[in-house]
DNA sequence: TTAGCTGCAAAGAGTTTGCTGGGAG
DNA sequence: CTCCCAGCAAACTCTTTGCAGCTAA
């Protein structure tokens, strides 16, 4: 079953990965078609396995989904992604959920600016 | 000048907005093309006139570049945006960017959930 | 004149979908 | 025997681009 090495791939990655990422990586060990693995993916995203993410580069990307919240800090230069785990964001939406009566149920929050490799080879 | 048209529907609005919307907007009054809309917003963004947000929908809103920044509550249902303006990231970019050296510039943040009219009708 | 705007049509990227055949239970 | 899975090609959506004509300073 296909969907099993997709979501390997996913569980195996440190960060998060594009459709692209996986279809490449999957494909190093068996043959699978693109739609194969978007509709996987749509699959296991239904299914609260993996999260998915649109970035402000118009891609999604897939990561498992886990309680440990994370989010990036995403080089404008190289487009490197460096988690973080710094999340105070669940008190601020707890705020808001009390006091607008809004249900807030998910939130996505992504930093932009240049790593440090790329402040570096900048000089 | 076009461009004034379409800026000024962003400076009048409420709510950011897609190319699409500003462009119904201006061709109410003028006539422009949908390039034309793209295109200028693309110029108004790299002056810093205006703020582009890619948000989960793949969609890129606009609005004006100000110094009060803000946030939106999106519903997953109608799809309805509130702005939000009780933002508290700036003092965790600061500090992420004290402790990992990395530059951050920028942030986007969305909430998701359902509305308080949303709510209202599922009843 | 020189540069920057425009419209139009076509291209592009990422993603989805319809149809069909194939494999698992 | 069913039903879900997979491949392929085509379609879709939002956005960008090339080209040619136009406009303004």
């Amino acid at each position: 079953m296909k969907k099993d090495y997709i979501y390997n791939v996913i569980k195996n990655s440190q960060t998060s990965l594009t459709a692209e990422d996986i279809y490449n990586n999957v494909s190093q060990n068996i043959d699978v078609n693109l739609s194969t693995v978007y509709r996987t993916l749509n699959n296991l995203v239904n299914k609260n396995l993996v999260n998915k993410v649109v970035r402000q580069d118009k891609i999604a990307y897939y990561e498992l989904a886990q309680d440990t919240h994370k989010h990036y800090l995403i080089c404008d230069k190289c487009n490197c992604a460096f988690p973080t785990q710094m999340c105070t964001i669940d008190k601020i939406a707890n705020k808001i959920k009390k006091e607008t009566g809004f249900n807030i149920t998910s939130h996505t929050l992504e930093f932009h600016g240049i790593c440090q490799n790329c402040l570096k080879n900048a000089k």
